[in-house]
DNA sequence: GACACAATTGACAGCGCTGTCAATTTGCGG
DNA sequence: CCGCAAATTGACAGCGCTGTCAATTGTGTC
């Protein structure tokens, strides 16, 4: 019925071990034989059954993608990662499985280690905002089971993918400054995410560069949300001396910013202007097109798993890789009015 | 070290196959014994090694979503899916995986073969648009692989979830009919999708109830794109004898159109209405926020995920389920200038 | 209270692969 | 050509669980 590993040693003269060697692609197989092997395994569409490679080697062919779905419900950011990180693990034959895992909670840890000890991934991508609560990480190192971060705070000692998200906030500010603008407020993310503290951090950078003092009132905490974002935008379009551009730590933000310019009859860009982080879908699909900080979500998945994957299949230590980001000027930034 | 099934049995003073029985929930087991052993378990805290039982057992808990990349690159609805079929295999013990699956190209069904022998899944969960195609549920029967859809077109002998999509979009047209819209354009999705040829129907037919002939100029043909939507506004809005009214067969196609009107200056909704369907979040970030058809993604993926469970567990033949929409008026609809 | 029958439990082999370690072959220097 | 180390190959047990089928215990009947 099934060919087995069996079958095809068999068919090629040799033992089982070492069709096992090939397919495991060990040293130490003479090429003749690994030749003969490999010949056989395509002749017969010898597919290696992963349950019992599993349990004979103690390994599950499993990476687990983790996310935090408590600020992130089905976000199409979450959604490129994953396709970026499925793609690299279909690449080596590892299967990939997302897991969700809320960070609120006092048993956050004791949910991880159930997710371990039920699927024993041989490795963990994880991604923001779970890349940075130390009891996670420890105990990730405890049950010595590697991981790759995408966008880890800390650079240290860590591998996976990550982008200088706080030069591109600079670099969007300063697009801004350069149009003329003076005014230009800032709506954060949940304080405690990486993005947030860069996108902030970078902000401040430009302006304190431009010479411009920070007025607190113009820094408005929000929650990566569109909802936080309509929010933030009353609170800034009601003040007296209004912003005349609004930079917004993501792209849900900015858009929940133009909402209420709209509502409040204000057209964007000519009364303000507004742009965000991330450049989602959406961001070009609004009116006027959003101006933005395009992050290459899909790429940064495949990256971080494929630096997971290098240590998974013993061929490096894994490393962080710095990715691009580009300013997407589109429709949504002006010259003040 | 890692606590086994036999250490269990021991504990519960029982052999390691009646653990076994418990373990998988099997009948003729005394109660007292099941009691025992579930302590035991417990206190244990035992965690079955799947790989093992996949072995022994010859099934994998494995639940495979399939989806076509080709015309739905990381969309929200998938996203959404995903999460109700996670939850509704989470809660049964069975692991999820994901699977796009190129529909163009001939090998399709070799590919989907392949996912088979590779991985063995239990059962699938199709989603549109590959519900339908012939051939690859024909090969699905053969290699006896049970599935279930998410909005088939097909609703015999088919099991999963399924929405009245056709009386959703009448719904959707007789609002703007009781608007007073008599021009009302269609923007209709790819031609061979089940949910094009429903939302087209239930348009069709509430016209014709309104004892509207069919204009042809009026109903154009889209892509589910956001560029598709944009392409189809251009053609309409250049008619002589423009529409007062676009009803778009899904929310991106509906932005599409809305960028468009903004574009030539037109205000939605004082000069057009604009509609759409699916209810993503996009909608309400949209301004004006977008009057569209609900339709519970997550949740359908979910009674979808469960109806397949119900079969893998033996716990019956699983039914197709008819789930309930629900017309979004918001600010995107108005009478016609 | 004995008997037939059903319900419950257990013994044992084996699922398909890999780790361990021993056996064999190959390559190389002298 | 021989001897030795390195490279290559193979034998065998066993990973943790479940299917099969036999043994044991419980239940109802007359």
């Amino acid at each position: 019925m099934r060919v087995r590993l069996e079958d095809v040693a068999r068919r090629a003269g040799v033992s089982p071990k070492t069709v096992s060697r090939v397919l495991n692609d060990e040293a130490n197989v003479s090429d003749a034989t690994r030749k003969r092997v490999t010949a056989a395994m395509e002749a017969m569409d010898y597919r290696p059954l992963s349950s019992a490679r599993s349990l004979a080697g103690n390994r599950s062919f499993l990476v687990a993608m983790l996310y935090d779905n408590n600020d992130n419900p089905a976000s199409t950011y979450l959604a490129e990662i994953q396709d970026g990180v499925l793609e690299a693990c279909d690449a080596h034959r590892y299967n990939m499985m997302v897991r969700p895992l809320r960070m609120r909670g006092e048993d956050f840890v004791r949910r991880l280690d159930a997710v371990i000890s039920d699927h024993h991934p041989d490795g963990i991508v994880l991604t923001p905002p779970i890349t940075d609560y130390a009891p996670l990480l420890k105990r990730l190192r405890e049950r010595q089971v590697p991981f790759a971060s995408v966008s880890p705070v800390s650079r240290e000692n860590n591998i996976g993918v990550a982008m200088d998200e706080q030069l591109a906030a600079r670099t969007m500010v300063e697009h801004l400054l350069s149009l003329g603008h003076r005014r230009i407020a800032h709506v954060s993310g949940i304080a405690d995410h990486g993005a947030s503290r860069w996108r902030l951090a970078g902000y401040r950078e430009a302006m304190a560069a431009a010479g411009l003092a920070e007025d607190p009132a113009l820094v408005v905490q929000g929650a990566f949300t569109f909802a936080s974002g309509v929010a933030a935008a009353r609170q800034l379009f009601a003040l007296k001396k209004r912003p005349t551009a609004v930079f917004a730590a993501n792209d849900d933000m900015a858009s929940g910013v133009m909402w209420v310019a709209n509502e409040r009859g204000m057209k964007v860009p000519q009364d303000v202007s507004v742009c965000g982080f991330d450049d989602i879908p959406l961001a070009s699909q609004l009116w006027p097109a959003l101006t933005t900080i395009r992050q290459p979500s899909r790429e940064m998945g495949k990256v971080a798993a494929l630096q997971l994957l290098e240590v998974l299949r013993g061929r490096g230590p894994g490393r962080l890789v710095e990715m691009p980001f580009s300013l997407e000027v589109r429709d949504s930034t002006a010259p003040p009015p």
